[in-house]
DNA sequence: GTCTAAACGAGAAAAATTCACATTCGCAAC
DNA sequence: GTTGCGAATGTGAATTTTTCTCGTTTAGAC
């Protein structure tokens, strides 16, 4: 709890319980990527009462103090993920949606060079590929 | 007239009037990427009674007949593009959502190199980088 | 402990998209 | 050219996701 409490210090933000509660749940979750409904449902298992309005407010300081990133996997709903450890891509199943994460330099070498040749600052970027991962492939046999 | 006519039929889709009509306004279109409200706008404008929910319809039936392609930029809403010519990628302006497309066959590459190695039978893949363009780096000073 | 600005909760509102269903239309057979 | 039928459409309501409003509560400085 106190180490929580550190992280949204130094990210410059008031230690409130609802910051608290959802920065541990984004942390002790096992799947990378929650959405702001995924967080809700599990307050709402755990019995607090904290309103979705709210979730959607932290997430969204989250994601501007850097804590969090946010994707937009498939034009439905958000997913968050922890800011922790460096950049990388996805790999998306189109099937069962399991999410994989990858870094390749070459990649991240050519896309700075295609940013500045075409005059662009780049602030970003987001590759996914999608595809059917190995699990679903097995099972439609 | 009759060419997009001749287009429907060949993706399969019964040549009715309003997606005559929608097929006409993309390809007219100055701007490659549109919004359904785009459209929807643009057959107001030309004092045609076609529904908003007849115009998502149309271009999911195009997107799944391959003849568009839809891209979900920023989480907002979902833009529209005719799938004609061959792949390519995009540089997104963060400031003015100025939309510059490019390819690189070494990303190309990697991609698929990345999707084999983690098992991945790749269906589809979208790199988005995102920056500021020239213009708006200048206007900023 | 008190105070104040910041943060919260609840529910309404907004934005994007889809659905339901009665009506209309494209087109193939006559 | 007319007819018939299933597919497609228009309207407006419903859904989904996210944001806003505003009265109430809370964290943290003094």
């Amino acid at each position: 709890m106190a180490v929580q409490n550190a992280e949204l210090r130094r990210a410059g933000l008031k230690a409130t319980l609802p910051r608290l509660r959802i920065l541990q749940i984004l942390e002790a979750s096992t799947d990378l990527h929650v959405s702001a409904e995924d967080v809700y449902r599990t307050l709402l298992e755990a019995g607090e009462s904290i309103g979705l309005a709210t979730v959607y407010r932290v997430l969204t300081q989250f994601e501007q103090a850097g804590l969090v990133i946010r994707h937009n996997f498939d034009g439905g709903s958000a997913v968050f993920e922890l800011a922790a450890g460096e950049h990388h891509d996805h790999l998306v199943c189109v099937r069962c949606n399991r999410v994989t994460e990858f870094v390749d330099q070459v990649i991240e070498e050519r896309q700075r060079r295609i940013a500045a040749e075409n005059g662009f600052a780049m602030t970003d970027h987001s590759l996914v590929i999608h595809g059917i991962c190995s699990d679903c492939q097995r099972d439609s046999d």
